[in-house]
DNA sequence: AAGTCTATTTTGAATACTCGAAATGCAAGC
DNA sequence: GCTTGCATTTCGAGTATTCAAAATAGACTT
């Protein structure tokens, strides 16, 4: 079995690649697991000796398919565990995401796969992030739009959210703009960059393009 | 915080002070934890030096207050998390306790308390075993009957099961003397050994001697 | 081409936990 | 009182993970 640890570094490289395309740097993992560069040096060696990522000297690391598995079954782990808490727990779900960290190391495949049925096998946990099957198969998220780039005046609905920190979950706490929040975009003023919409409660909101580019939306069911 | 190797050693120390009293021998956290003696010793000095527990060399251990507030703490996180298991997941209340050994340490007091409400404030868990209060208080079991001593012939109920071992936990299974299930106590054959009863359902049981003294029971609500 | 900057690697050391095997203390029996 | 036996302790060593600090490789300037 592999340790917490190795899971937290698998987890941090398959997050990595799904963003960016190519190897992953050293330094990415550095930022994302918050330890000093010499300690993911020494574990990744480690982990390549076990085949789980491949080291390229200077460069960064890959994940292998095997490497690539667990890594996705923990990502699944950690986005049914935060759709648990959110959904059965009542928690809220700006906080789950620490629980989480700790949790998906310790739930087991068994009780993970009963927590799954009990959510009646959810495709995307409380922040819009799509989870992972028993196969590991994503459900297809290349054809998504943000509030950046969305239909003006069509009546949409905020579908994921792409930004975890704690600040901008405040944020969109703020205004409403949670997985399931019906909007339409009013305009864009191009040259201050606001994105002016509205939410389904009648609210006017204007928005920095830059948040803009974090709520993704999708035509309403 | 308690590492979960700690939290291990300071419960497996609390259920042992529980059932027999005074200090508990290395011996005891040798057989319960699967270590060699030595891993003991150097545990536990560490622990010691900790303020978690009490050495007398050559003797064995005693829990500090400190100690054994951290270590009900842990129980009352195993507890309810195997209620949680049983009555939530609808998983098999003879196979949860591994589970449950690995959730009781990833489970944060935030978490648990959510778990808590959940499932109403329960007072035992699903082996009949009490749960303690966030303040750390066990609801009495001085006054525990088995079927090995119980009155005859009084319609009773069984309220726990003394033996977490897997293999009586499939007798309790089979024979249905599950917590909460009535039964009724015909006759004690002394010479034999044989407790025999009977179930709600009407089902006749003969029983041995060191099985009945497992099985608490007490008045039907 | 030489020098600089930055990411990465190396090295040495620490912590927490574990084992196996040898040494020791103590209680019980003869 | 001496010996035996078992529980416990000590010792040396190994794994996994981490850090701080020094060394190095490449890429980027000038």
């Amino acid at each position: 079995m592999a340790t917490s640890t190795v899971e937290n570094y698998l987890k941090a490289t398959l997050l990595h690649e799904q963003e960016n395309d190519g190897i992953v740097p050293m330094g990415a993992l550095v930022e994302a697991l918050g330890v000093v560069p010499g300690t993911v040096t020494t574990m990744v060696k480690a982990m390549a000796a076990q085949g789980l990522m491949e080291h390229e000297s200077r460069q960064g690391v890959r994940l292998t398919p095997v490497g690539r598995a667990l890594a996705l079954g923990v990502l699944r782990k950690h986005r049914l565990v935060e759709t648990f808490l959110v959904r059965t727990l009542k928690m809220d779900w700006s906080e789950v995401h620490d629980e989480a960290e700790a949790l998906e190391h310790a739930v087991s495949n068994r009780v993970l796969e009963r927590i799954d049925e009990f959510l009646g096998h959810p495709t995307a946990d409380p922040h819009g992030d799509p989870i992972p099957n028993q196969e590991g198969v994503i459900a297809d998220t290349a054809t998504q739009v943000t509030m950046q780039g969305c239909a003006i005046n069509k009546s949409l609905q905020v579908t994921r959210i792409l930004d975890q920190s704690p600040d901008f979950l405040a944020y969109v706490q703020d205004t409403g703009l949670k997985p399931g929040t019906r909007v339409k975009v009013l305009r864009r003023e191009e040259a201050s960059g606001v994105v002016r919409c509205e939410t389904k409660i009648g609210h006017e909101i204007a928005l920095g393009l830059t948040a803009a580019a974090k709520i993704v939306v999708g035509a309403v069911a």
